[in-house]
Parts: C-alpha cells; sequence; structure tokens
DNA sequence: TTGTATGCGTTATCAT
DNA sequence: ATGATAACGCATACAA
C-alpha cells in the first residue's frame, strides 16, 4: 500500500508547461488545441501517470457514465441455474459495451441492500437505472422516477406504477403452449403456476385460464416459485388431486424439467401418458429426457431492449412507456 | 424528465437554520451534536428529501465504499451454464453485503472493456479490485497494485505477479480422482484438460500428470476449454487415440457431461466401460445420467475470501500473499 | 487558441 | 457544541 499520491491535472499542467484548461481539453478530446500543444500534453500524461478522478468530474460534469441494473433478488437466487437473470445482465452489459458505459449489478435481496441501492442511485452515482424482476410493489422505482432520475423496468411492475418498462408476451406464449396440448388430444391440462407477486407468474397463470376456457376443458392449478424444488411439490400435488391429467404447462423450464422427473418416478411417460411444456427456454430445455417442448422468450433481448430505452430516456429523448417482445413456442418431445 | 434540482446539504441549512457543517455532522450520525438540532436537520432533511451526492463526498474523503468484481471474460461466457462465475459473484455479494460495501461488477471481454476497466478502476471510482479468471498474462492486476490501488486476484494469476490470491487446491483434488480411478481398477486414464492459458487449465493438467505417472500409467492427454463443446470433441479425440480407455478425468463437470454423453453415442456403458469424473460440482452434476462422481470446489468461498482478503487491504492491514482452500472428491455412480 | 476564474457538493480544520 | 472556511480535482464560461 505505497498509496502513491495520484497525479492531477494540476501537476500535468505544470509538467507540460501549460494551464489546467489545456491539459483538461486534450484529456476531453478538444480539437481546439493546437498539435504541438496537445503532443506535449499527451507526453506528460503518459509519463506522469495521469488518470482523471472521476468524482471529481462526475461532480461537475452531473454524469457518471455507468448505469445500475438493480436485481431485488438474493443473489442466490439470481445465479440458480435458471438462466433468466444472467441473461438479462448480458444483454445489459452488450449494450452498455456499445455505449461504453459502465455497469453496476446491484443485488438487493436484503432489506439492508434495498436500502443501499436507494443510497447509491439517489445518492447520483449512476445516470439511470433499470430494474429487473419485481416482487410486489416495490416502491423504489416510482420513488427514483419522481426524483427525476431516469427508470426502466425489465418485465412490468405490478400495480399502477407509471415507469416505463418492457415485458415479453407472457399470455401470447402460453396460449401457443395450451393450444398445442390441445391440438395433441390432452383434455386434462394441469398447470404449474409461478409466483403471484411477479407479473411472469400472474400473467403466465391468467394465459392458462384463457386457453384452457376457450377449449372448455377445466382448470387445475398449483402454484410453484419457478424452481425445481416447487415444481416437484406442485406436480405432486396435482397428481393427488387428478390421477388422470394428461398435460402439464409449468411456467418455468425449471419446473418443467422437475415435474418430468416427478411423473416418471411414479411410473408415467412423457409424452405418451402426459404431455409437459415448460416456459423460457433455458439451455438445458434441449437435453432434458425427454428434450423439452417450451415457450421461448427473448430474455436477452429484454435485456437489451430495456438498456436501451433507458440509455434514451437518460439521454433526454422521450420513450415509449411501454415494449411487448414477442414469445414463440418450440417443439421438442416433451409434447 | 423533470430533473427536479436535487436539494443540496446548503439547502437543508438554511431550512433547518444550521450551517452546512452542522448538517453534514447530523447526516454522518456525529454524536456531537445537541439532541433539538439533530431533530430539526432531520426533519429537513425528510422534507427536502435530501440524498447526499456521492461523488462530491468521495471527493473529499478518497473513498467511494464500491469495489469492483473484475470477471476478463464475454458475458456470454460468464454465465453459460456453468456456475463458477456466478457463484464467484454470489460469494463477493454476500461479504459486501456484511460490509456494507457496493459491488460494481464490471465484464471485460472485449479490448474496449479491458480499457474501461482500466479506466474506471483507476480512476479512483472503487476502493478495490478483486479478479477472477484471469487468462494469459493480464498485466492490469500487477499495473494496479503498482498505482497503490488494493487488489486480490480469485484465482492465481498465470506468471510470476506480486498480487495477492486466493486459491483452490487443484492438484489435490485432482489426485484424489484420479487415486479413485486407479483405485477402481481403471489402468488406461485419460484426461480431458482445461484451457492451457489459465491457472485453473494448468494446474488440472499437472495434477492428472502426476498422478497418473506416480500409478506407473500412461498419459492420454485432449484439451478442451471447459464447454460442453469442446468436452465431446475431445472425447471422441481420445476414442480415436485410445478405444480402449476405461477411465476418464475432465477438468470441469460440463466437459465431463458431454464426455458421458459421447461415451454413450459410441456404444460404451458409464461407468461399466468407462468411469468418468469430472472438476467443479455444479449443481446439475447431480442430475446426469448417471449421476457425476466429481472433485468439489468450494468456488462461493473463493468468491467470499477473496472479497474478505481485499476488505481488509484496502483498510490498510497486511494481508497473506495466498490462501488456498481445499478440494473435496465428491463420489457418485460414474466412477 | 490559450489562460483565468469560478463552482460543483462535500468533509474537515480550525476558530469561537 | 457550532460556524466559517479551506480544500478535494475537474470542466467550462469568459477573457485575452
Amino acid at each position: 500500500m505505497t498509496t502513491a499520491q495520484r497525479p492531477t491535472l494540476e501537476a500535468v499542467a505544470r509538467r507540460a508547461g501549460v494551464s489546467r484548461a489545456t491539459v483538461s481539453r486534450v484529456v476531453n478530446g478538444s480539437t481546439t488545441v493546437a498539435e504541438p500543444i496537445q503532443e506535449a500534453v499527451r507526453r506528460a500524461v503518459a509519463e506522469l501517470g495521469y488518470v482523471p478522478n472521476l468524482a471529481a468530474r462526475s461532480l461537475v460534469t452531473q454524469r457518471t457514465d455507468s448505469i445500475a441494473l438493480v436485481l431485488p433478488e438474493e443473489a442466490t437466487r439470481v445465479f440458480s441455474d435458471d438462466q433468466v437473470f444472467p441473461s438479462i445482465i448480458r444483454g445489459a452489459a452488450q449494450e452498455l459495451e456499445a455505449a461504453d458505459k459502465q455497469l453496476v449489478l446491484m443485488l438487493a435481496g436484503s432489506p439492508a441492500g434495498h436500502d443501499r441501492v436507494e443510497r447509491y442511485t439517489t445518492g447520483r452515482h449512476v445516470d439511470g437505472v433499470l430494474f429487473a424482476s419485481l416482487h410486489g410493489a416495490d416502491p423504489l422505482p416510482g420513488r427514483l422516477a419522481r426524483l427525476g432520475i431516469p427508470v426502466v423496468c425489465s418485465g412490468r411492475m405490478l400495480g399502477d406504477v407509471p415507469v416505463p418498462y418492457v415485458d415479453v408476451d407472457h399470455v401470447g406464449g402460453v396460449t401457443a403452449a395450451v393450444r398445442h396440448l390441445v391440438d395433441g388430444g390432452r383434455r386434462r391440462i394441469a398447470t404449474i403456476a409461478g409466483p403471484q407477486d411477479m407479473v411472469a407468474g400472474v400473467e403466465r397463470l391468467n394465459g392458462y385460464r384463457q386457453a384452457v376456457q376457450a377449449a372448455g376443458l377445466p382448470e387445475l392449478v398449483a402454484v410453484g416459485d419457478f424452481t425445481r424444488e416447487s415444481g416437484a411439490a406442485a406436480m405432486r400435488q396435482l397428481l393427488d388431486r387428478d390421477p388422470d391429467l394428461d398435460g402439464v404447462f409449468a411456467a418455468s423450464d425449471l419446473m418443467a424439467h422437475a415435474a418430468m422427473r416427478t411423473l416418471r418416478a411414479t411410473g408415467r411417460r412423457v409424452p405418451d401418458d402426459v404431455a409437459v411444456i415448460g416456459f423460457d427456454d433455458i439451455e438445458t430445455a434441449a437435453y432434458t429426457d425427454p428434450p423439452l417442448t417450451t415457450v421461448r422468450q427473448p430474455i436477452l433481448e429484454l435485456g437489451r431492449r430495456g438498456t436501451r430505452q433507458l440509455l434514451r430516456l437518460a439521454a433526454g429523448e422521450t420513450i415509449e412507456p411501454s415494449v411487448v417482445l414477442p414469445t414463440e413456442l418450440v417443439l421438442r418431445d416433451s409434447a
């Protein structure tokens, strides 16, 4: 820890024999500086190993060139083997890379984490905030928006919050899935729903309800939380209630995977006895046994679009209050 | 974008009828302020919705209370379905949560990203930097360390760089794996090695070489890059060179998984004909067919320890130049 | 084209 | 216990 005193603009200016202003101009790429002087400044910068102090810079520019991606989840959950969050992160990272902005990832599962996020974002440490995976009616996005901080939600918020969002067409995807089951002759179609405090959970259940009703079929619902464990439990519950069910739509691939294992454990064949369709199209969906038919959601694109919208907003543009991306049924062997 | 002018200390001070200094004291929890005044200040803060400007604060305190986790990888790679990086992130997030510091995640796969990381970290935007997954001999960690910026590497660096690190006991784990194969009567033991520009790849191959030599057995090596695809290709290569091999140690679970599939595709049974052992113990290792025997590395703990070391370093403490965490052979059915 | 001077919002050092 | 006041390092309006 020598903590060598870092050279400042002032030091570079002295070394190059010019004023601070001129050094600043060169460092920031102004074209109005004579070439020989630019050269001298650049040499001084290199010799001293000068690096601008970003805090000082953003204090005066009122910009930080970094944006926050907030995941109001426990880290354990964010990086479970469902690739949803990672994909959103990737999408955001790609767009920010292109814009040469810095990604600040904030995990806010705990109340303390939530507070820290609030301090950090309201403290103007970032130029904008992208939220993902909101549970219930988190007040933070609305609060930030009211403070004039650019905010976009990836995944619509529950409740009636005036924050722009991007989301996927949950209902359309589920409708296609259920219709496929019906077309395949299934008549006792159950669903393993997602958590009902998240839009993704609510919407996919809505889609299921609408679709089975439209087909004149009965509803059979068990609720999980998108994880494998909850999927297995829900599947057992459904079998208890209707041992003769012949189709299952699970609101996540992880739950679908667990459901297939549970079905097999009870001696049922997939898809011969029971057809199973998932939602997400995670990477391993093609490797399950049998390969999983599922609804693909463009989750990477969700992260990208959300980020693009946010960057536009932060740049002062007016953006659409909502963007909805299409989903697509991917046929494999499980249904 | 109303961008309401954010209230400053000055505004709060006027409102509360005190000086800026006093407001600052209250905001920062100084005890030397009379209770009634504290009360008045707090009310003013609440009424105005005052939030400290972090840039201004860190400009004077020279601290940012945030640390960077740098992953010199493409986002696509970081969030592949191997859970190594996510676990490191989780570990770091947990420790920082406890320390009430902010995690800044930086993906630096591209040269541009690498530059951005350098600007950001040398720009004093963070109090310390934790590197993970270094390829080849990245000069950045050493450079930052020389600038007096606290740096720790999660995973030892290739080359002889004087940067403190934490890593797992690769050789010990591999030795246990190969010994288990030998004890099981295997005599033609191959390895699918990891990328040779990373310590994890190099060390695991070293471990394999030492172990088979110690057992008086021949070497059989193919090199992959930890991914499934490379594992399948390497397995085919190995079978071409020795169709009668009876044991495989793969340097990652993903490669082991692909190897098992490839073996089955060629009509071989696992473990009857060929025993397979992986490395990592990712979550899905227990769900492969057959469940994968593998070397567990405490990857979450690696992230945690690295972060703890970094925090100590940033606090001015002297830390051990290296910390090595134990690995453990987990017996399942594939070997 | 270059330099001077000012302010960004804090914290910290002094007095009082 | 509280209040002036001086940094902190930079960008920029204005002057030259």
